[in-house]
DNA sequence: TTTTAACTACTAAGAACTTAGTAGACATCC
DNA sequence: GGATGTCTACTAAGTTCTTAGTAGTTAAAA
């Protein structure tokens, strides 16, 4: 089951984001406390690109004893998948086999790494 | 030679630097006709967005002896790199292993494709 | 040489993004 | 129960993005 997602996150609200995937279920305190040690927001700050982001389909919201919790719908993985897909078709002209050398260049990878992917790979030509 | 690009191109830029690195060397009449196919855009609003790209260092302009004529100065390939970079970072939390995985998920990839990629491996194994 | 066409620079207006304040609701503490 | 703190909703102001028009310049055409 694919979700499709309009848009990219904004500048603001990938970090917003990054704080939600790494915390799961969380308050909007909970994400400016996770955020604050790379930027100090206001907490009507955070509530605000929360509740935007909420709009937009990236988060879901239910009422709790105290405060409102906010849950990601969007998967970090969806979305990294998503980015992939729009950087395939928007810079890499759709050669993903350009962008997977690419990305292999500027990858920082590892013995272990490099045979897990020649694995993937393998398994791969098998379909 | 690595050049740093301080901000990504928005959603109006992005087709434009298309149009510029698909023709190299080429005028804003040019740019504007090469995207028309996908977005009508008037004259001047390319001639806009194209003077911004300039002034953000991503193309560089000089005269001719009729209209100005661009060039692009990040190239496609730096800017797909550093697309790559900043989605490592800010999506993938610089896990590049998982993020070629994904990318190998989402990539249509034939034999040949594949045959290469394994070869790219191994040579770079031998680092 | 006047008119016309193409082009650049400047300006502008609306949309979206970024950041945060204020007011009101609800709970907690003396 | 009034004071205090926390939280949400609404509002707002500044910035950047998106799109395009107008005016003025230069070149071409008649």
């Amino acid at each position: 089951m694919k979700k499709k997602i309009e848009r990219s996150l904004t500048e603001a609200e990938l970090p917003l984001m990054n704080a939600v995937w790494e915390l799961g279920t969380c308050t909007v305190k909970d994400v400016q406390t996770r955020v604050a040690s790379e930027k100090e927001l206001a907490y009507t700050s955070v509530a605000t690109i929360m509740k935007i982001l909420e709009t937009k389909g990236f988060l879901k919201s239910f009422k709790s004893d105290k405060a409102h919790v906010y849950e990601a719908i969007i998967s970090r993985e969806e979305y990294g998948a998503h980015s992939l897909d729009h950087l395939a078709d928007n810079v890499f002209e759709g050669d993903h086999s350009q962008m997977v050398m690419r990305l292999l260049d500027i990858a920082n990878l590892s013995q272990k790494d490099l045979d897990a992917i020649r694995k993937a790979l393998n398994s791969r030509q098998a379909q």
